[in-house]
DNA sequence: ACGATTTTCCGTAAGGCATACGGAGTTAAG
DNA sequence: CTTAACTCCGTATGCCTTACGGAAAATCGT
């Protein structure tokens, strides 16, 4: 807690001892430029010490653990891009920008949605997001709780396509194959294991949506259609609350 | 894949050799056990044997490796509960209907969320699934490519606003302490170290929302909301498309 | 009936991880 | 100039996956 508020605290201690090679900052840095590169499973002390020339267990002096470091990780990126100011405008482009925001960073740093810490960590930029959050929103007519439920919607509905988007295309890197050529090299398997008629639906759809996105799925388009669909649900909440 | 498929391959091998003490289903399901037990950081081949009263590397002549042995748990977990046929009746009921299905599965074995497979695993239980969903959503006047789009919208913000609550049960879990006393313990140290009037918003809304939900969030009550809005964005695009 | 072959089960070892502990050296305070 | 505090890091413990090879068991082919 103390470190993720550093800015706003002083460093009171006594300053006896050698100076620290490095800053807990660059420390911070490091650490998200290995999970940038790795994702988070594979993010570990060693390889954030050997970026900064020091030995594994110097990082400790500096963080008290892997999990500490992450929560740090977290609010750093979160601050990373200032908070863009608001449209003036319909609520519908507000709320978009805000979505969108978060679509970008979750795709700059996919290692977010890895992170399941079991404690909230509520830093700086945290709560500078949520203030930025609800400043999109105020204003229209809706009730403060209704603005947090929309804003969580809005939220909750990026994070989950973001997921679908990262791993598809985490898949396609990591395993080097296109989305296709995985579909025609498993093809025969497929056939011969479906008994046959027994997935029209998904047969019929499957053809069509695959030659439309010239891909199993297309993430970054699903997301502006599903966005779409959500924001009218938020224009028909506007005008049952204005009646 | 042979092994995902197998209930609807025969097993051609020659009989020699010692008799297996279990099966690859029993297996599957020791596995499924210790996920839901401990989760998936957690989620050890060795766990999974002592669970079948095996040695390590026993399992490892039923299944490949780690990641497969999770790919076939997943697929066996979406077989788990019988599709249930949708009601006759409006599309957003039948709509609610396959968002719930989704949500009580992701709460029955959070560590589905936790699956990054960097492969598609596509197995018998995983089609049945995506021949449902489309069930549910045919015949309502929608176009092949709107169809998967709209399931696509509904799973990405179920699995969105399922991650959310599931990390809130976990944490209060895992910390022994709830979100109140949580709280309450760290009010002093926020009240000291953010800047007074710096979140004018955050601070009403949340207090607003704190006493509405008596937590810092009730996820339950967000996804009903969320959904509400979605479907009824739905219903926006069936009109705009009758006409 | 009896090798040959196949298959299962598992011991060992290599190489990765977090982190507790304690020691050596460095710096500033008193 | 002593002493206390602090940084850096070597070592050790106890996890993890999985490659490899050996011993035992069960069936096949003769």
């Amino acid at each position: 807690m103390n470190l993720l508020w550093r800015s706003k605290l002083g460093t009171p201690q006594g300053t006896r001892g050698p100076k620290q090679r490095v800053s807990v900052d660059e420390v911070i840095r490091a650490g998200i430029a290995v999970a940038d590169d790795d994702g988070l499973p594979a993010f570990s002390m060693r390889k954030v010490a050997d970026r900064l020339g020091l030995k594994l267990m110097s990082i400790y002096t500096y963080v008290p653990g892997r999990s500490e470091l992450i929560g740090l990780m977290v609010d750093e990126v979160i601050g990373e891009i200032p908070h863009p100011p608001h449209p003036d405008g319909p609520l519908r482009d507000r709320l978009a920008g805000v979505a969108r925001h978060q679509w970008d960073e979750l795709h700059r740093h996919p290692w977010l949605l890895q992170v399941e810490s079991s404690r909230p960590w509520i830093g700086p930029h945290g709560c500078d997001r949520y203030e930025w959050q609800l400043q999109a929103i105020e204003g229209y007519g809706l009730t403060d709780l209704e603005m947090d439920q929309v804003i969580t919607m809005v939220c909750d509905f990026t994070a989950g396509s973001a997921r679908t988007s990262i791993l598809a295309r985490r898949t396609t890197e990591e395993s080097g194959i296109t989305d296709l050529e995985w579909w025609e090299a498993n093809a025969p398997v497929l056939e011969r294991v479906m008994p046959p008629g027994a997935y029209p639906l998904a047969g019929r759809v499957g053809t069509v949506a695959g030659q439309e996105y010239n891909a199993v799925g297309d993430p970054a388009r699903s997301f502006r259609f599903g966005l779409d669909r959500l924001l009218d649900g938020v224009e028909t909440l506007l005008r049952r609350t204005a009646t």
